[in-house]
DNA sequence: CTTATATGTTACTAATATAGTAGCATTTGT
DNA sequence: ACAAATGCTACTATATTAGTAACATATAAG
């Protein structure tokens, strides 16, 4: 059972690197040589956080990314969401209606109760303050 | 993201309601007729807590299931631990060594807090008490 | 003792999610 | 014009989860 999977632990791991170097466009292949990840993948992932407006981007020769907004506006939960999905530890409640009867399901306000405590902590955490712990 | 799947979630409908018919074997048929869930998924979960001794069985006709310790000794952990391994929400750390430098992952600390809280909370709710609340 | 009905066991297929790669188009500084 | 960067999309591979099938074995009932 992963909470993070590797597209999310590849952009938390970029985006504090470019975050580090607010003056400076970093491309791929600075993150490539930083990090043990393929350019391929990098390129995958930083092109989604482009889309998904985390990351600006600047074509052509000396181009490379730099952050949309302050790193103390992005935390753990939005690049969740955006590479896992929206955190449905109670998936199963309803996904092909597994329970016949949801209402009657025992371990729907456990998980529940689970849910909210994981979505307030990966809220809680932004990149700003991932980098000060670094 | 799910927390529970549908192997776990399977055994925990079963269990409560064989914990509910104490003084009856449940089989397979019964809790097919109960919940919608096909005779062979049941047969497959079933015979899985058997061999972890959760449930004893009894072959034969009019054979089926039932606890094998009280309701209060098992707990939502160890139906996940069975059905989809340890708790490993921070399993990105180590598996085929994503990171590069384990001991300056920025995500670490925080996914081990949060792992740390799922699993007290898995390991406090017993069926005893699901089935209090059903 | 035969039979119906239950689980024991294993092997298999299908569907889904995650991980990883490849290739061409477009932009831009030199 | 060219080199080097991202934009974009399609594709393959792997792992996990979900679901099915078939045969072996045990047991109570008639
Ligand atoms: S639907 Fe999954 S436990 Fe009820
Ligand atoms: S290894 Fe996954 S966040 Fe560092």
């Amino acid at each position: 059972m992963k909470l993070i999977n590797k597209d999310t632990d590849c952009a938390v791991r970029a985006i504090l690197y470019i975050a580090g170097n607010e003056n400076n466009l970093v491309s791929t292949a600075v993150l490539n040589s930083e990090f043990n990840i393929s350019r391929q993948f990098l390129r995958k992932t930083l092109h989604v956080l482009q889309t998904k407006k985390i990351l600006k981007s600047v074509k052509g020769i000396n181009g490379g990314f730099r952050l949309a907004r302050p790193a103390g506006k992005i935390s753990l939960i939005d690049l969740v969401r955006i590479f896992q999905g929206e955190v449905n530890l109670n998936k199963c409640f309803f996904k092909k209606k597994i329970c016949v009867n949801v209402k009657t399901c025992p371990l729907r306000r456990e998980v529940e109760n689970i849910e909210r405590y994981v979505v307030s902590r990966l809220k809680a955490v932004t990149i700003e303050q991932l980098a000060k712990k670094h």
